[in-house]
DNA sequence: CTGTATCCCCTCCGATACTG
DNA sequence: CAGTATCGGAGGGGATACAG
């Protein structure tokens, strides 16, 4: 897939041994956009309560489009985060939950969201006031 | 600037007076972008140990451009998670810093990438074994 | 030293349509 | 129900040059 990125364990050298997210080639920055990106954090939250089904998480999650939801999935899936069960009965049933390392960071990520959900509210309110 | 979209205090019903960052039309989301943008927590983390000049960011955060570093740091601005301090001598001194609001959000954001950073050693030292 | 301006690529992401 | 395929616009972000 990334041909131009070589993360294979041949090339465990420098800053790839101990990863520092302040090296230009450290692999975490990657995993870190990924769990970041707009939707993924949105997604890894709305896992957080327990395993959800497609359509749950597209109902939950405001705005997110099957294909953002779809392919958002897979790339936490490819980095640990998330763990897919296919039923494989008619009509299609597939589970999603955090693995052990997605919940941990969920758990981080949601602790951020609701600070600046909180800060957010009282800045809205302040701005308020003044005008 | 965003005439799609208006923040204005008028305009505060529904999700605005209580964000909620699942909702479609909540600011946080916006604010939620920005701090964990590519650049965003990189420079957040790098601000924690206490004030930097532009030079010394640039150095200490790998790999980022003049213009990303100056256009990330007003959006972080603007959004009141960094202070800025020009001295106005020649030649130019300008030092940055975190406000309150700002180093809360860049502790957890820490949390967050010492986490994946660890957990991403882990990993490479897994590969490493199986291959 | 601390930025801006310009150009341009490339990825993200929404809209829409289609499938098992 | 749970996706995939394709197209196309918007903007993030790099390279380079220039400025106060």
């Amino acid at each position: 897939m990334n041909s131009t990125e070589d993360n294979s364990p041949d090339n465990l050298t420098g800053a790839f041994l101990r990863c520092d997210v302040m090296a230009a080639d450290c692999p975490s920055r990657k995993v870190l956009q990924h769990l970041t990106s707009r939707w993924g954090m949105l997604i890894l939250v709305a896992l957080l309560p327990g395993t959800q089904r497609f359509s749950s998480l597209r109902r939950k999650i405001e705005g997110i489009s099957e294909r953002m939801l779809s392919q958002t999935l897979q790339t936490l899936e490819a980095d640990g985060m998330i763990a897919r069960h296919s039923m494989n009965t008619i009509p299609p049933h597939v589970e999603y939950n955090l693995t052990e390392v997605g919940a941990e960071a969920a758990v981080k990520i949601h602790d951020l969201v609701k600070f600046i959900e909180d800060s957010q509210t009282a800045l809205l309110f302040a701005q308020q006031r003044v005008s």
